[in-house]
DNA sequence: CCTACCGATCGGTAGG
DNA sequence: CCTACCGATCGGTAGG
C-alpha cells in the first residue's frame, strides 16, 4: 500500500499546483519545473496529465471515505457520530489542503470514465453521512430538521473549509466542529 | 445602467461556458462559436478574455451586494432579516447560477487589479453579514453560537447550493432558507 | 533524465 | 463580422 516517495512527492507538487491553479490553469511545464526536471521527463512517471489529476482526486475520495467509515459503524451515540463525524471531515480538508480542494473542485475536468469512478464514490460518502443521520432520527435523538437538508448543511460547512482555513493560528478540526456542531445541535435562538 | 443586449447575451455565453468547463478550460474559439462568429471577430465587443471573466464576476458580486444590502438596513427583527438575508443569496445563485458559479469559483484567476477589486466587494459582503450578526447577538435574540462560525456557516451553506441544485423539482430559495435557518436557529436535538 | 522536436491549439491582431 | 495569420505555448513523443 505504501507508494513509491518519488510518486507521491510528484503527485503533491501537481496537487499544489492544481489547487492553486487549478487544473487546467496549470502546465506540464511548471510541474515539471516544481519537481527539478524538464517536462518530457514527467513521462518517465506519468502518461498523462490527466493521470496525475486522477490519483489525486482519488486519494481524496479515499481520504474522505476512510476517516468517516469507521465512524459510522462505530457504537458511539447518535451525538458523538455526528459531532466526530464532521470533524473527521474536517481533519482531512486541513491536514490535507491541497488534495481536498482538487477534489472537490477539479475533479469535473476528468475524463468519462474517471469521473464515473470518482462520483461512485462521493455518492459512497453521501451515503454514509446518510445513514448516520437517518440513525439519529430513528433513535429519537434528531428530533428536528428535514435529513437531506441536514446533510447538506454539514456537508456544505465541512467543504467549504477549503475556502478560507488558514493553517496558523486556527481551531483545530476538532474545535472547528465543535463550533458548527454547537449551533447545528442546539440553534443559536432563545426558544 | 442597461447594457445592451449583445453585450449581456456574450456575458451569458461566456458565463455558462465558464461555469461549465471552468475559465481556463474554456478556449476563446467556443465562446464565439456558442455566440455564431468566429474567434477573432470577438475583440469587437471585448479586448481580451480576462474582460469577460471579470464583467461576469463583477455582476455577481454587484447581484449578492445588491439583494442583501437593503435587508441588513431594513427595520425587520433579527430572525427575518436571517431569513431573508439567507434567502436572498440562495436567490442570488439559483437565479444566476452560471454567474454565481463564476463568481464563487473562477474569480482567482483574474489579474492582480481586478483580483483586488472583487476581493473588495466579497469583504464588504462578508461585512454585511457580520453587521447582521452582530445586532442579532446585541438585541439578545441571538444567545449561542459563535458570530464569525455562524457568519461561516450560513455562508457555507448558501454558496455550496451552486454545487447541488437542480434548477426542477428542488424548492425555492425561501423554501430552502427557512429549512436550513430552521436547523440553525432552533437546532436538531431534544435539549 | 535530457535533447530535440511534433502537430495542435492557444489568445489575439491586421486589414478589409 | 470574415479572412488570414501571428508568435507563443500547449501536452506529449522519439531516441539516446
Amino acid at each position: 500500500m505504501t507508494r513509491s516517495t518519488s510518486k507521491q512527492e510528484l503527485y503533491d507538487i501537481a496537487g499544489k499546483l492544481f489547487s492553486k491553479k487549478g487544473y487546467h490553469g496549470t502546465t506540464i511545464r511548471e510541474i515539471a519545473e516544481a519537481r527539478g526536471i524538464l517536462s518530457g521527463s514527467l513521462y518517465t512517471h506519468i502518461s498523462s496529465k490527466e493521470d496525475l489529476l486522477f490519483h489525486i482526486v482519488d486519494d481524496g475520495a479515499e481520504a474522505f471515505l476512510s476517516a468517516l467509515e469507521p465512524i459510522v459503524m462505530s457504537q458511539q451515540d447518535a451525538k458523538s457520530k455526528l459531532r466526530n463525524g464532521l470533524a473527521a471531515h474536517i481533519r482531512v480538508v486541513t491536514t490535507q489542503m491541497d488534495a481536498a480542494k482538487v477534489f472537490l473542485h477539479d475533479w469535473t475536468a476528468l475524463g468519462e470514465e474517471r469521473h464515473a469512478v470518482i462520483q461512485q464514490k462521493r455518492d459512497k460518502y453521501e451515503d454514509l453521512w446518510a445513514v448516520l443521520l437517518a440513525e439519529g432520527y430513528a433513535s429519537g435523538t434528531l428530533i428536528r430538521g428535514d435529513a437531506k437538508y441536514l446533510r447538506i448543511l454539514i456537508l456544505s460547512v465541512g467543504n467549504w473549509v477549503y475556502e478560507w482555513y488558514k493553517t496558523s493560528g486556527e481551531l483545530t478540526p476538532e474545535g472547528l466542529a465543535d463550533q458548527f456542531m454547537d449551533i447545528i445541535l442546539h440553534g443559536v435562538i432563545a426558544e
